[in-house]
DNA sequence: AAACCTAGTATCCAAAAAGATACCTTAAGC
DNA sequence: GCTTAAGGTATCTTTTTGGATACTAGGTTT
């Protein structure tokens, strides 16, 4: 019973940290990318976080990392095959963020939109 | 196109905090709750964290918040309307968690259950 | 008159997450 | 023999989150 919401947070855990959305969001739409790749991807992200956050992908099974034995090194990153049974969830969580965004617009005017379109002007 | 993972974070915004989840359990499987009621189902919360979760899922409308003014004080709790649509997608998560648990326990074995067992009693 | 009730605020402090910066490896190119 | 390359790690600082504690209001009970 109580379950029902430890079950929405291990959902959530997986999801959580600034940047796991964007990087699954690249992976799915690129396919397979190399760690530098993802790094020119997502401009303002931090080699440490890049790195933390694809071994936790990993550690869930989300994420598959491959590397060649080769100098200078290269990895690439792609969504496993287990990880793609996620693309629904997340395609239903977009859907509803889509959504709610709009709801919000309904509510308090299109304001936050604004604030979103001054924070990336730095 | 970026905006695919916006969203997403849009629809992590509301869940993300320690107690959101489990607030919204009881609140979507109870119906109506007092503050104090919603303390007790929730015995590790203070009334700081309480007020803050509830306010921040007020102010997204997916929780009703009716003042009795009356002495001492009575406030009700409920889901919106609105909020109740968030039904399918947080069972969608729960869902996807439980089978994500399964997953987790088949690669790594049920140590983690053991540690979540222990975490309990104290 | 003191204590209790509910639904909070206010203030301060600890812990966790994120960010900045510097450093490492080893082979190839100049 | 110095620099560049890729994919990191190590260390330190800042920011964000969460928690502990004390306090408030004003009518009711003791």
């Amino acid at each position: 019973m109580e379950e029902s919401c430890s079950t929405v947070e291990t959902a959530l855990e997986i999801l959580v940290g600034k940047w796991k959305p964007v990087i699954l969001y690249h992976l799915f739409t690129s396919g397979t990318m190399r760690f530098s790749e993802l790094q020119r991807a997502l401009p303002n992200i931090t080699k440490k976080m890049l790195t933390s956050q694809l071994r936790e992908l990993e550690y869930h099974d989300i994420v598959h990392r491959k590397i060649y034995m080769q100098i200078p090194p290269k990895v690439e990153y792609s969504i496993t095959e287990y990880g793609l049974k996620m693309g629904p969830l997340l395609q239903a969580m977009n859907d509803w963020g889509t959504s709610h965004m709009q709801h919000l617009n309904e509510l308090y005017g299109d304001d936050r939109k604004v604030q979103a379109l001054e924070a990336i002007q730095d």
